[in-house]
DNA sequence: GCAAAAGTGTTTAACTTACACCCATGC
DNA sequence: GCATGGGTGTAAGTTAAACACTTTTGC
């Protein structure tokens, strides 16, 4: 270990965010078609380098918020990428973020300025560089967020209905729920304020709207509480 | 987002190490105190900056190495921490690493060399910039790796007792366990040999020892089956 | 009246927790 | 013979899982 900083190596620190949406069926990623090389034209997740005057999550915000025209968005970071040759232009290395948005907020704008696509999970094509490895790590760890903590309430709109967070839970999971037992355990956690309005638009009967509410959330779960769907 | 990378800002970047050993009492850390300024004669984690030709991992396995004499020891990554002037000398970003040792096998010379020692997780001192974070963030990820997977061995000589296991499970966890229930479950994992040998420093009567079996855990505990202690 | 999705409880199985006594040995 | 830590099983409680029918309403 030597006691000067300036005979140290300096890097390059790129920051890419794998962006969650959810459209009601399907658990979604946003790409977009990099506009520059190398790779030019191929499928990447959004990203852009630290700068010396920010701080990792000011970075991830920045770029973002850039994309999607919103901040304020749940984001975590998930692991430093630091493959020798990860880029082959130079030595770069990148923290990932994933980060949840609602898919019908986001500005179509925005998103069509950068040819950016939301992709299903499944049918995401390759991507540049290790971001296929930093995609897959983000769905292990938005799955074992979610069984642990009611994660994913960001990924709908307000209001929602109970067969819609299941279907997320079900995206998420990758796998089938039961109904019932679902519907329990999401009332035993006490987290949502069901409303009067119904929605109408999936069923004649119509479904009743729930709401995620805040001050429950933090009376209930907080503390790390955790639950299992 | 630029295209081109010569306009980018390139920072420094720390390799902080969390190095957790078990004294069969305590779960411990080792620390150093520094030799260099800023904070010289603070006590810190052991770090090191990352080289140009190496990975993350790389450089952290180097900085344990110089210390401990030992390659192949059980290492994570944590996260990277990056606040502004988190190092007041000059911008610099910290990827901590949390590393488990057997407390026994380290080479206790190169550790006198280095000024380092080690501490009980509730007895170690105030650290050097935001390290104390970093190792509050390792404990949690400790914890949580430990009641999901029977991590830990790493911390425990090659021939240990259910005793032995049960504390350093205890310690990690840092809640009192209850014997038969601890024992059961552990069995129940069958990853254990039983020898014949027994241990008698602890005891009149003697208690049997167990080796960890890597080929009945890659059988039986693979594909993240996790357990609950 | 019928199709389509919504809503609702109970039984069974699995797992987790709590708990107390005898054993072997060295001194 | 007694003090010390080692070893062992069961019953009760809790939690998770499986399961099917009725309701509403637009067409």
């Amino acid at each position: 270990m030597l006691n000067n900083y300036n005979a140290e190596d300096k890097v390059l620190l790129a920051v890419d965010c794998i962006i969650f949406g959810f459209d009601q069926e399907d658990l979604k990623i946003l790409l977009i078609k990099r506009d520059f090389e190398p790779e030019k034209g191929k499928w990447s997740l959004i990203g852009g380098f630290l700068k010396m005057t920010e701080t990792l999550d000011d970075a991830a915000n920045r770029i973002l918020y850039h994309l999607t025209g919103f901040d304020k968005i749940y984001m975590e970071q998930l692991y430093n990428f630091s493959k020798i040759d990860r880029d082959p232009a130079e030595r770069t290395l990148s923290v990932a973020y994933y980060a949840l948005i609602n898919i019908e907020d986001h500005d179509e704008k925005l998103i069509e300025q950068y040819s950016a696509k939301w992709f299903s999970i499944d049918e995401a094509p390759s991507l540049i560089f290790d971001h296929n490895q930093m995609v897959q790590k983000a769905i292990l760890r938005l799955r074992r967020r979610a069984i642990s903590k009611p994660i994913g309430f960001e990924l709908l709109p307000e209001k929602f209905t109970m067969r819609q967070l299941q279907k997320l839970y079900e995206s998420i999971l990758d796998e089938e729920l039961d109904k019932r037992n679902f519907i329990n355990k999401i009332n035993a956690l006490d987290i949502l304020v069901k409303l009067e309005e119904k929605d109408m638009t999936s069923s004649r009967k119509g479904s009743y709207l729930y709401q995620f509410d805040k001050e429950k959330y933090d009376r209930n779960v907080e503390d790390g509480i955790t639950f299992k769907i």
